[in-house]
RNA sequence: GGGCGGUUAGCUCAGCUGGUUCAGAGCGCUUGCCUUACAAGCAAGAUGUCGGGGGUUCGAAUCCCUCACUGCCCA
């Protein structure tokens, strides 16, 4: 049998524990095994960087069900892997390499990837070591990445399906440009932000209307050179008669058209607006509806173009002051406003986003939406918490068609090849034969293409793989909720669309951790706490325990690591507890009369079948952090402040059975460690493998759950018990209220029938030691007044009353303040149920059961009142 | 502008399908304890007109409407 040591040092433990389960390669899963499946592949960590206390959270809920299916019988498998993460590695490796003063151009694209594969093995060594050091329990033999060769063949494969579907196409769209990283990005990569700006109000010259203008609102003067129309609503009668006309565009001196459109939001400006083609979205799609030319003034790195004029060359903001000054030279700035508006922004490099008009390839997606929005109506999948439904749904509905062209270098490079001489398309899974007569198309697809896939490209598709047809679809998603667009919606479309099927039927929606002020946390804030710091300060479990016991469903996670005390404490009562039971066991090793069970080991059995059926519950209502409360006041409240306490005094009472009572604790005990074990997989394990002997490859992790076993709750039992607890809670407040510390005080408890008196009678050596008084006399309830002697406090109960004989010198008026102020609460409940009764429709519509509950209360407080007058009076 | 949330003790949050033993937990606070595992502990205690207003109901923190404040997503 394993010793335990003192104290529980977490980070000496895990390690060996790591070693264990691996060597004996407990969390593979088994290809050949007749048992049901349970699979979950893990959201793949981008291998940017380290893992975050999201990561933690998310990792933290998979590994609960997977090591909970696994000792439910299940054959489990949980797929780990990681991402390529296009641009955010891309940006990283060049951020690295200007550093050391050089840029991928220099490098060239082929060496350059070569140093992102460098970078790639790098992280993906920390992120797995991390994900080790926390417990996954994975199986690390079918991990995957996103660019292994399987799961690129499947990218292709989707690509030149869609491709030859029609339902991917290239078109010179305008899209998300990013100027820094130098490439589109797609409308999901974009985040909007609040800017102070200005409002410039631009007068444009009617053409041969001497002084005559219509001004224009616009906050971004630099793209006038672009425009190529002025737009009014038809409604706006201020512009009446003006549609038709043109003006003449300032600086271009070029004469443009007016047209009508009903587009143009008459409150917004002066009710005229540029058009620029070019460099709006929306300028864009009227421009097509109203046939007008293109201009394109801004170049691909936000510096005018040629088409600019003078002010070829410049940055975008720099053309702008330059422009303004010009226009206000010229007399035709109105006035320039301040303005608050919404700018986009790259969600990778914070880049101020360009609205620019290029080709690039797209996804139709509305096909693909319909049958991943019906399997969401039908229940097929279902989503928890419920409420993110709507949010799937409403964005589905509205879907756009999405870009999935990079410029990028890191990435699956896109299956098209252009004929060198005839320009004709290639579009295979594989490259043309004769490929020195094609050029490839340059541009990589976005990660979340590959990323679509993952649910059944790591497991071999295309291919009808064994571990496809074994695994897939699998059970369930957890992810934060911030990609369900991204992510969780392609996912479903793709499945459904590929391989006929859905990914996952459950999608467990988890919180999204901030730090303690409510801050998303972020490298550049420095607010999250180093997730490996965090394991070696307070143990994994702590910070597993933590994280899943703050996680309500809806909100936020606050997380501060002190948090983790919460854990740890629970850890260091766990191991404290176990502690105890050891020593007990080995104390009375041969004492091992039979013992008959008594009311507190049935209450702690019916409080263990209690636990189990909401545990269990709570799972499987996607209530992680319900389960793991649960375990905790069972653990800590029942068990330990309770049980416990039982035990000390039951094996001193009978030191022949001491060892028969001990053996029954560590089953009970063994039982509410097994269902810890899938929220804090290492101590339980030590202590498992200490409660008892154990053989070289056992392990808890591999051990059965215990079930839900109805015939093991008794609420006779569960009452009893609670009676005895008021009991003793009565005389520890009274013992309280005068001071009394250790053991002292003299207890006389008045029952209200003969029934009432052999209880407590029968449990009077628990009550005596538990309340720690010296003695404890129990007296029928005798009629005379006599009974209550004015120098004691009392309490008073349902069927009890309690007195503690008081010192000599004490201060009766505080003892009738005190009985005075319960009597006052107590009339104030019976009054607001004799209101109740008194109310003719409550009795005559409520439900009899209520009303009788109501008049049972009423009886018990009229009981207790009388009680306490009783007690008032004698003074 | 559209959608989805939140507003309960000093702080962070539970309270599922309406019934005053549901007004709770943890942390914090107060008091007393080195009671034969645990001071990372034990015992006792205080604190809230459950955001405002209205409605449905015999009965609402719990359902409906509305207002206020606040967060997120989308445009």
């Amino acid at each position: 049998m394993k010793e335990l040591s003192k104290t529980y040092v977490p980070a000496e433990v895990e390690h060996e524990l790591i070693a264990f389960w691996d060597k004996n390669g407990f969390f593979k899963s088994d290809d050949n095994s007749a048992k049901s499946k349970y699979s979950i592949v893990i959201p793949p960590p981008n291998v940017t960087g380290n893992l975050t206390m999201g990561h933690m959270l998310n990792n933290t809920i998979q590994d609960i069900y997977v090591r909970w299916k696994r000792m439910t019988g299940f054959n489990v498998l949980w797929l780990p892997g990681t991402d390529h993460a296009g641009i955010a590695t891309q940006t990283k490796v060049e951020g690295k390499l200007r550093e050391e003063g050089i840029s991928r151009h220099d490098l060239g694209r082929e060496k350059f990837v070569e140093k992102v594969w460098e970078w790639k093995e790098i992280y993906h060594a920390n992120i797995k070591k991390q994900l080790i050091r926390m417990g996954a329990s994975v199986d690390w033999s079918k991990e995957r990445f996103t660019m292994d060769d399987g799961l690129s063949i499947a990218v292709r494969k989707v690509f030149v399906d869609l491709y030859k579907k029609g339902l991917i196409y290239k078109g010179k769209r305008i899209i998300n440009w990013d100027p820094v990283q130098q490439t589109a990005i797609s409308d999901e990569e974009v985040n909007y932000i609040e800017k102070k700006d200005k409002l410039y109000y631009i007068k444009y010259p009617v053409l041969n209307e001497e002084s005559k203008f219509v001004v224009i609102a616009t906050t971004r003067p630099e793209t006038m050179l672009g425009d190529t129309a002025i737009a009014v609503n038809p409604k706006d009668k201020r512009f009446s008669g003006l549609a038709g006309k043109k003006v003449l565009l300032p600086i271009v001196e070029k004469a443009i058209p007016i047209i009508a459109d009903e587009y143009v939001d008459m409150e917004f400006g002066t009710g005229a607006l540029k058009i620029t083609p070019a460099h709006d979205p929306n300028d864009f799609e009227i421009g097509q509806k109203h046939n007008l030319e293109t201009a394109q003034v801004i170049d691909h790195s936000g510096k005018m173009n040629e088409h600019a004029g003078s002010y070829s060359g410049l940055d975008r903001f720099e053309a702008r002051d330059r422009i303004v000054e010009k226009l206000e030279e010229l007399g035709l700035v109105e006035k320039i406003e301040d303005y608050v508006h919404n700018v986009g922004i790259s969600e990778r490099g914070g880049a101020l986003i360009e609205p620019y008009l290029s080709d690039q390839w797209f996804v139709s997606m509305k096909p693909l939406a319909e049958p991943a929005i019906n399997v969401v109506l039908s229940g097929e999948i279902n989503f928890h918490p419920e409420r993110w439904t709507k949010t799937y749904l409403n964005w589905m509905k509205n879907i756009r068609d999405w870009c999935i062209s990079r410029q990028l270098w890191w990435g699956h490079q896109i299956p098209i090849w252009y004929n060198k001489s005839n320009g004709g398309i290639y579009c295979e899974v594989e490259a043309p034969a004769d490929i020195e007569n094609w050029e490839q198309d340059p541009d990589v697809l976005d990660t979340w293409f590959s990323s679509w896939l993952w649910p059944f490209s790591t497991m071999g598709w295309p291919e009808e793989t064994s571990v496809l047809k074994k695994y897939f679809p699998t059970d369930m998603l957890s992810t934060a909720p911030d990609i369900i667009f991204f992510w969780v919606a392609r996912m479903i479309m793709a499945s459904l669309e590929f391989t006929g099927k859905i990914p996952f039927s459950d999608v467990y929606f988890h919180n999204i951790i901030r730090d303690e002020k409510g801050l998303k946390l972020s490298k550049s804030l420095g607010n999250s706490d180093d997730v490996i710091e965090v394991m070696n300060e307070y143990g994994t479990d702590a910070l597993r325990f933590t994280l899943v016991y703050l996680a309500p469903q809806g909100t936020d996670v606050l997380f501060s690591k002190q948090k983790c005390e919460l854990g740890r404490n629970f850890a260091n009562k766990l191991w404290n507890a176990t502690r105890f039971l050891l020593m007990k066991q080995d104390e009375s090793k041969g004492s091992n009369k039979t013992f008959e069970a008594d009311i507190f080991d049935k209450w702690i059995k019916s409080r263990l079948q209690s636990t189990i059926k909401y545990y269990l519950r709570a799972l499987d209502e996607y209530k992680t952090n319900e389960a793991s409360k649960a375990l905790y006041e069972f653990i800590w409240r029942d068990y330990c402040d309770w049980y416990i306490e039982i035990l000390k005094i039951k094996a001193q009472e009978h030191p022949g059975s001491a060892e028969t009572i001990f053996n029954n604790a560590v089953d009970i005990f063994e039982d509410a460690i097994k269902l810890l074990n899938p929220i804090m997989p290492f101590i339980t394990e030590e202590i498992w493998q200490g409660l008892k002997e154990r053989g070289e490859i056992e392990s808890i992790t591999i051990s059965n759950m215990p079930g839900y076993d109805e015939s093991m709750i008794s609420i006779e039992a569960e009452n009893d018990v609670n009676v005895l607890m008021e009991v003793i809670a009565a005389i520890r407040n009274l013992k309280a209220d005068l001071n009394y510390a250790g053991k002292k005080g003299k207890i006389e408890i008045i029952a209200s029938g003969n029934k009432e008196k052999l209880f407590v009678e029968e449990n009077l050596h628990y009550l005596l030691k538990l309340s720690r008084v010296e003695s404890v006399e129990v007296n029928l309830k005798v009629p005379e007044a006599e009974q209550t002697k004015a120098n004691r406090a009392m309490a008073a109960l349902n069927n009890y009353e309690i007195y503690l004989e008081r010192e000599v010198n004490f201060n009766t008026e505080e003892e009738k303040n005190k009985l005075a102020e319960e009597m006052k609460k107590i009339s104030g409940f019976i009054a607001s149920i004799n209101k109740k009764l008194g109310n003719e429709s409550f009795v005559s519509k409520a439900p009899a059961t209520v009303i009788e509950s109501e008049k049972k209360k009423l009886a018990d407080q009229q009981e207790k009142l009388s009680k306490l007058e009783a007690q008032f009076n004698s003074f």
